[in-house]
DNA sequence: GATGAATGAGCCTTCATTCAT
DNA sequence: GATGAATGAAGGCTCATTCAT
């Protein structure tokens, strides 16, 4: 049946592009309200959509949370990723997907209050993040932890732990963030980049 | 009317008794729990207390959050302060501290699974801080800030905002922390402060 | 949008159904238990709904006991208006109000009660008047007192502060219908009303 | 046992002495706070007592808040049932009878409050009478009553129920209060006795 | 499939009352 | 007898989720 077919994919494009519209809602919403003060009420209305609507394209509350987190973070890292990827070596690696990063969360300032609000890339279990998105966040860090492994390999990072090393790193580049919002984003992404970069050369260059 | 003095401290000293009790109780259902998933009959439950009792001791659940964190971070900063006063310079201020609040967070596992969960020192507005308490946590950033900014003045640091380098040096050690959690605490806390101390080392001196 | 403005008209529509249906339940069981004795629950229960849908429709208890007095007090003031409006003179128009009201209370038995229990027009700050409320019973007032004044002026009545007769009258008035209660409504309505008449012509007329 | 007759004695006097702190601290709480505003803690402290002495004293709430109604009740009537015996018809003792208890309103603003507020003569179930306190009651009403009876005997008052005719003087004569209130208190005391004695007048005498 | 009205479990908090000291 | 610390039942309200239209 292919017209069965073709519904199918019509279908599920609609819904693919209802799930991202609310996934950029909840963004905003959750990003000004914070989890608890964000009723899915909010959520709905901030996407033009039914609340019903908005629960048939996410399991709840916890799961769209999580999906904010997944969207974003895909987006983010596959971006660090292709720039990443152009490097001659670990370190210039390093300093591209920094540079692109901060780039992506500067052009994305809900995605980055939220980021700074509850992404805990230490924490022991990130709250509401399933499976689906632990293993994606994994290969996320992955990235960045090949990226160290190769430094080291090539002498140019000091021997430590990769998986350490990346998430040291994003902590402290959390405390450079931060302190760039406190300062109503006065300082250019540029300079902000160079600092965060020379941060992570004392610290883990040879 | 010592009679009523007497009768006044006695209440005064009762109360002061119940109130550690019930924060002590607080802190291990919010560690266990979350602050969002404690109920107050939880908290008084495991007070072994009425929840009429408990409010009678504390003005709500956010005051009773606050108070958990004002609690030990003022036993931990009164340590930590202790300890750094007897150093002969400041690199050696800075070690000291580390150790001993490194030690402190292993004494109180409950809190530090809290410090971890929720003492963002890079958050843009930490949930639920009375003034008391923000009050109290510029006076543990003043002190580090002091340290770096002595050590900065005689050289052995490099050439930084103090303040930056305190929440960065913060935030990293939360990673070395969950680590640590995630691991079992099979590392021997001594090593563990070796490891924390070394980082800010590369990070932040000459 | 026609479809949308019909919806909208719908969904207004049903919501003031549903609001009549709860402040009728309201009344029934604010008139039983009173106002301390009622739980939102027992409204709900009685209006077939559930406490959320009871919330839906009014913004708390105070609100929902509120809208009850204003709701009747309306209804019973147009009665009362539309009937006085008829009468010749100051006098008849009185007698025609009074008949008005009293069939009124005697047609809303439970309404009765509550005007009995809780409008006392002597209060000195009637407990949950909203402002809307206020100036709904500052109207009926107005039209009680409007009659007075020009039977003051055409010489029927006595020479008094209008709104002092009609308080009085209304206070008075509450005497009469307690006891019609308590003597279990044996009196017919046509002949309280009569005596209701006289002690206001005894009370107020030249 | 003499001596413990004596001790007996005292203890009742006593007791008395620290029921009527109570009662009195509660007329001034329930006036200030109205009926479900006021905790029995405030009671307790108003009265200079602990709460547990206060529960000594009185059987709850609704006993403690019928007995400050018990206690002026009886106070007023006495006082007025005493100046009317000395009238020499019964139109004199209505006349001497509202002087002084509206003296006695007067005297005591914190019980006029409590009186205009919850005093409902005509109520159907007033609030939290006890058996005690609604023969008190009827007794008062008795001797209004029989002033009355014998005005309408002698043929001074019109031929009415006097039992009626008593409640709706009371009943009217709330409104000249609260008006007077309103008002500031502005009014002579004398001048307000005698717009209410000739209300009466108008309204009960032939 | 979209809608949004309806649901009701759940939680914070208060305060009348009791009872050990 | 006086005290007041301790109790815990009770109730107003919210909001995630469902389901009939």
């Amino acid at each position: 049946m292919p017209e069965t077919q073709q519904q199918n994919r019509k279908t599920k494009a609609r819904k693919a592009m209802y799930r991202r519209l609310a996934i950029e809602a909840a963004e905003r919403v959750f990003a000004a309200q914070g989890y608890a003060g964000t009723r899915m009420q909010d959520v709905a209305a901030e996407a033009g959509m039914a609340l019903g609507t908005l629960y048939g394209i996410c399991a709840g509350k916890e799961e769209l949370y999580g999906a904010v987190h997944q969207q974003r973070g895909e987006q983010m890292l596959a971006r660090a990723a292709d720039t990443a990827a152009q490097a001659s070596s670990p370190l210039e690696a390093l300093r591209l997907g920094i540079r692109s990063y901060v780039a992506f969360l500067a052009e994305h300032p809900d995605y980055l209050r939220l980021h700074l609000q509850e992404d805990q890339p230490w924490a022991l279990s990130p709250r509401f993040i399933s499976e689906t998105q632990r293993s994606q966040w994994r290969q996320g860090l992955a990235l960045t932890v090949e990226v160290f492994r190769a430094g080291i390999a090539d002498g140019s990072f000091v021997e430590e732990e990769p998986s350490h090393m990346a998430r040291v790193m994003i902590a402290a580049h959390q405390v450079f963030l931060v302190e760039w919002l406190e300062d109503q984003k006065r300082q250019p992404v540029a300079a902000l980049v160079e600092r965060m970069i020379a941060f992570v050369e004392r610290s883990f260059c040879r």
